[in-house]
DNA sequence: CGCAGTGAGTTGGAAAATCAAACTGAGTCG
DNA sequence: CGACTCAGTTTGATTTTCCAACTCACTGCG
């Protein structure tokens, strides 16, 4: 009885309510970037120093980033990406590319990503197993868990 | 005068500033999945009905959502995703597949996504000038604006 | 007609999160 | 010693969130 509230099972939500909180991607953002210093992030970030610290005690938690000592005696640390946390960068790279591309009309991108191979990185999210472009309309979903369809839930 | 926060200028920043809030994503999933109607959106998504009224209004400004009536008469509107909207599903389908991977052990993910070829989509970032992978290791980040290191900033 | 029901929100007030600035504490530098 | 750095913590004030109840337009049903 009285379902309080049962979204959607879905690794989307999930993978937000751990990264999804404000300014949690931004630290990620600039821990990929080198910048790991508290002091840093705060001003990189622009977040609050207490919802930094809280920010940072959950990815820590979670194995997103790790504290690494930079200096014994003044004892400082340091957050850098886990393995995790990498793996996260190329959905920043992706949404960057997004807002680039609809939040800016012209060529003013306040950062420009390079790839190895020499080129500015414009990601494209492919389907691993042909190749091909993951575009919406060549995508079906399929719900696991009971009672959740994708043209409507209908309750009854 | 006075600055106040200036964090870095980043276009991942202004796309999380647009889409980053809480529920809009998971609007953006059920949107792009076909259920775009309120009631649908409250019990897909969890979000009290008045946080989900702002963000679909947010949404539908800055045209990452559209409003689609689907009945006169007693007028009935649907949200569905835009161009724009509709780009951001590869966002979210990597998104899936970080949580997919690491915040569940064993196989029991919630929601499977078909692509046209007949696979269930594991989703890569590629680089699109020489379709590599793109990976950490091969990223180089050049900031645009001035002041703005990728080493830390030391400000002067 | 009268009245229960649906869809898409809006309103009101309590509870929680955010914000800014000041403070702490270990330790170094001059 | 006194000033400074870094990595936070504390303290109140301001904003958001959350939830339940309410509105409004309209559609059936009997």
């Amino acid at each position: 009885m009285a379902a309080p509230r049962n979204p959607r099972p879905c690794s989307i939500a999930d993978a937000l309510a751990l990264v999804g909180e404000k300014y949690s991607l931004l630290v990620l953002r600039e821990v990929c970037l080198g910048n790991g210093r508290f002091d840093q992030l705060v001003r990189n970030t622009g977040a609050p120093r207490d919802v930094l610290a809280t920010r940072l005690r959950r990815l820590v938690d979670a194995g997103v980033l790790a504290k690494h000592p930079y200096s014994e005696r003044p004892q400082r640390f340091e957050y850098r990406p886990t393995q995790a946390g990498l793996e996260l960068e190329p959905v920043l790279m992706t949404l960057m590319a997004w807002g680039d591309r609809h939040l800016r009309e012209d060529r003013d991108r306040p950062m420009v990503i390079e790839h190895a191979c020499g080129h500015a990185v414009v990601p494209v999210v492919t389907c691993s197993a042909c190749g091909g472009q993951v575009r919406h309309e060549d995508l079906t979903a399929h719900p696991q868990a009971p009672g959740w369809t994708v043209t409507g839930p209908t309750t009854a």
